[in-house]
This record gives structure tokens, C-alpha cells and sequence, in this order.
DNA sequence: GGTCGGGAGAATGTATACATGAAAGCGAGC
DNA sequence: GCTCGCTTTCATGTATACATTCTCCCGACC
């Protein structure tokens, strides 16, 4: 593929570490040990802190340096409010201008996709890394077919929050998985009709309920986390 | 106040030049004849184009360096459905969370100033700064109030877009502002009655509404600029 | 003993030199 | 005459040296 300048891999690298919660919440980050850590000068490393202080995930104050932003359930939980309004907008735009036959194509192709690798009964763990690419296609395909760039760069920005991601899924529920591919078919029928408001509303319900799916996860593993040590 | 660096200080400035238009739709920026420009070396400069090619000002290509993004109606009225979505959605949850007494006050203040503003029966020129500060402390204050701070950082991105910015307001119609002003009567209303759903549904139109003023009225800027040529 | 002020150290901000890669023009060969 | 490829030139990418400012500590003065 092209060529990536140090850069650009700095700040994936450095993003990827933040998004996996290596560093603690508020925990400092300075350039010169991140530049040693990474075998790069200063330079792409303030590149990528800035870039990433843009997109969100660090705190910045003039001639006092970084620091990683704290992330709260809440904080998590508003992340998917907003792409479920910014997703079920690109879903309604995309089935009112109606979808070129490549874009149609394409998500027909995800909805099969996905049958296929969800039709043993479960989704088997050397499925996973398809099924996660079958539903960032979809998903990126409609935002594509919304023609509006400005939906798909903001909800890039939503999932640069720990555990927000699109990449992040609750794979341990099987019935989860098939009721949001369910909706997928159920959304890919609503563009294909060009019923507009029907595709906005199922695309809204769609990421919204994927939030709240992870948010009683996280809000699991936290008690679990915290029971251990206390009783009774 | 704060001092600023000259990094943040030269993306303050390139920023307002795209914004103004300065540069031709798509128009490369290049890094040497810029620094010199601004009086600065090409590392603020740099920063400031990687800092306003995240916000989605410009475009880059590696090795190839940074261009003017361009921006059409269709673009424009496409942030401010995101911006009606977003805030819309931060209206719901400031009405559902309750706000603060302070918050309550600004807002109430917001809404007394205006009337005062407008009392005369037209926006008297040398008021137009107050109205405009008073417009944005509204907007803000409502989407500090919703506990998100996701939203406020979405929001201000649907703001980078040349003409989308909401200081850039159409002045020349008294009716319209009066109208823009009695929805944030009804907003301030709704709000204190934790009325969510009406907060939401007041705001989403009160910010959509604004969206097809402005473009009634980049499209007939349009028009006139064309029509002198032609004759039929 | 507490507080204010100065200085040492360290981190960020900026400039500049050097490295790398891309694009364009010129020349040679087909 | 056209095309391919080399070379030159210039813009971007990176490293590093230097400047500025913040922080923290120590000492003097109140």
C-alpha cells in the first residue's frame, strides 16, 4: 500500500496504546520518553500528540504538555448517542438520494456475509476479524452513501473513545450478535425501499442499543472488579 | 489572558483565511511560502495544517502536502443537519439531567438580553456583536449543560466549514432573527420544565431552520453573482 | 517558622539543517 | 516523433540545536 511517514505510524501507534487503556486516565504523557520509546525524534511525536489532542484523547495546555482525557461510562454512553443521531442522519440521507448499484451491491454483500459466517448457530472465534470488516463496511458504505463527508468524519470522532470503537464488540452473546445483524437486514431493506425515515429510525436503534450493550458490560466488569475484596 | 504559542496562533489565523474564503476551493497550501507569510518558521505552520487538516479544512496526501478543501451548498447544509442532530440530542439530555441553577441563569439571561436587543423592532448594527455573543453563550451553555463534552467537541467541528461558522448569521431580515430568538424562548421554556422531548424536537428545528436560511441565501448571493452575464 | 523570591533543572516551543521522496524537464534511444 | 528514464529541483519529513517558560527547591528575610 502507500507509504506511511513515522508520523502517521507514531500517532496509530500511540492511539492504539491509549484506545487499549495502557496509559491511566490523566496520566502524563511527555515527548521525549515517548520519542525514545518509539526510536523517532521529538518531531512526529508532537505531530501525533497534537493529533490526537484534536481528535479527543488527550488534554493539552500551552507550555505544560499532554495528558491522557479521563473516560467515564457516561462519557462512553454520550459517544453512542451521538453516532446513533449521526448514523441514523447518513442512514436517512443515503435512502432519500438512493444508492448507486456498487454501494447497493455492497451492502447486500455484507448482509450475506454475514448470514453465512452467523449460520452455524454462533459466530466462531476465527470468524471474528470478518464479521468485525463485514460490519465496518456496512456501516462505512452507508456513511460513504450519505454524500456527505462532514457524518463520517464526526463519527470517526466517536469511536476515538476507549472502548467506543466500532472494532470493540461483545462477542460473548450470540443473540446479540444475531439481533444486530438482524437489523442490518432490516436496514439494507428500508435503503433498498427508499423508506427514508424507517431506515433513520432502525439505523438509530441499531448503534444505540450496541451502546447500551456495552455500557452493561463495562458496568459488569467493573463489579466484578470491585466484589472480590468486599462481603456481606 | 493565557499567552498563546505561535503554533496555536498561526492556526487561528490560517483558519480564519479559509474560512473568509482567502484561498481558491482546492488551492495547494504550501509549507515555505506560508511560514514566511505569517513571519514564523515552517514548524508552527506545520502544526497549524496538520491541526486544520483534523478539524477538515484541508485536505493532505503524503509527500504531497495540503490543499483547500471544497465545500459546496450540499456541504454546508449537511453540518447543520449534523449540527440540528447533535444538539438537538444535547438539548434532550440537559433538559432530562436538569440544570443547574447558574446554567438556568445564563440562559434566562441569554433570553432577556435578546428581547432587550430586538426591542426596538430591528437589530440595530452596533448591537450586532452583543446578539451574536449572547447566541453563542445560548448554544454553549446548553451543551456544556448536557454532561457531554463529546457533543460540544462535535458540534464545534460542524462549525469548520467556510460560511457554517455560527458567528455567520443572515442580518437583513428582522422577521427571521425575531423567529430565531422566540425559539430559544420556547428552548429556555422547555428546558426548565424538563420537557425533554420538546427541548430536543425545539432545538433540531431551531438549528435546521437556520441551516436553510443560510442557504436560501448563499444560493441567491449565487444567483445575483451569476445573472449579470445573461439576458433572455 | 512561614513566606516570598531567585536560581537550577527540565519540559515544551521554535528554528534550522539535513534526509527523503515526488514531480517535471531534458535528453537519449527506439 | 514519441516514449522512457535519468537528473535536477523543490517540497515535505525528520532530527537536532536553541529559546522560552514552567516547576520545584533552597535560602534569605520578615
Amino acid at each position: 500500500m502507500s507509504k506511511r511517514t513515522r508520523s502517521q505510524s507514531v500517532t496509530d501507534q500511540l492511539r492504539e496504546l491509549i484506545l487499549q487503556g495502557t496509559f491511566n486516565p490523566g496520566e502524563r504523557l511527555y515527548e521525549i520518553p515517548l520519542a525514545e520509546r518509539m526510536g523517532v525524534s521529538r518531531t512526529p511525536v508532537r505531530e501525533a500528540l497534537n493529533t490526537l489532542r484534536i481528535e479527543g484523547l488527550l488534554d493539552y495546555e500551552t507550555q505544560r504538555g499532554y495528558g491522557v482525557r479521563e473516560f467515564g461510562t457516561h462519557d462512553i454512553v454520550a459517544a453512542y448517542e451521538a453516532r446513533a443521531a449521526l448514523e441514523g442522519l447518513a442512514c436517512r440521507m443515503a435512502a432519500e438520494n438512493g444508492l448507486s448499484k456498487e454501494d447497493l451491491a455492497i451492502l447486500e454483500r455484507c448482509v450475506a456475509d454475514g448470514d453465512s459466517l452467523l449460520s452455524s448457530g454462533k459466530l466462531l472465534p476465527e470468524n471474528l476479524a470478518r464479521y468485525r470488516q463485514m460490519n465496518v463496511d456496512f456501516h462505512e458504505t452507508i456513511l460513504r452513501a450519505s454524500g456527505a463527508r462532514i457524518l463520517g468524519d464526526l463519527v470517526r470522532q466517536t469511536h476515538n473513545i476507549p472502548f467506543a470503537s466500532n472494532r470493540i464488540m461483545v462477542w460473548d452473546d450470540y443473540q446479540i450478535i444475531h439481533r444486530s445483524h438482524d437489523d442490518h437486514h432490516r436496514i439494507f431493506d428500508a435503503i433498498s425501499r427508499r423508506q427514508a425515515k424507517r431506515a433513520e429510525a432502525l439505523m438509530q436503534e441499531h448503534v444505540f442499543f450496541a451502546g447500551q450493550v456495552l455500557k452493561k458490560h463495562i458496568e459488569a466488569k467493573a463489579r466484578i472488579a470491585e466484589e472480590p475484596g468486599e462481603r456481606g
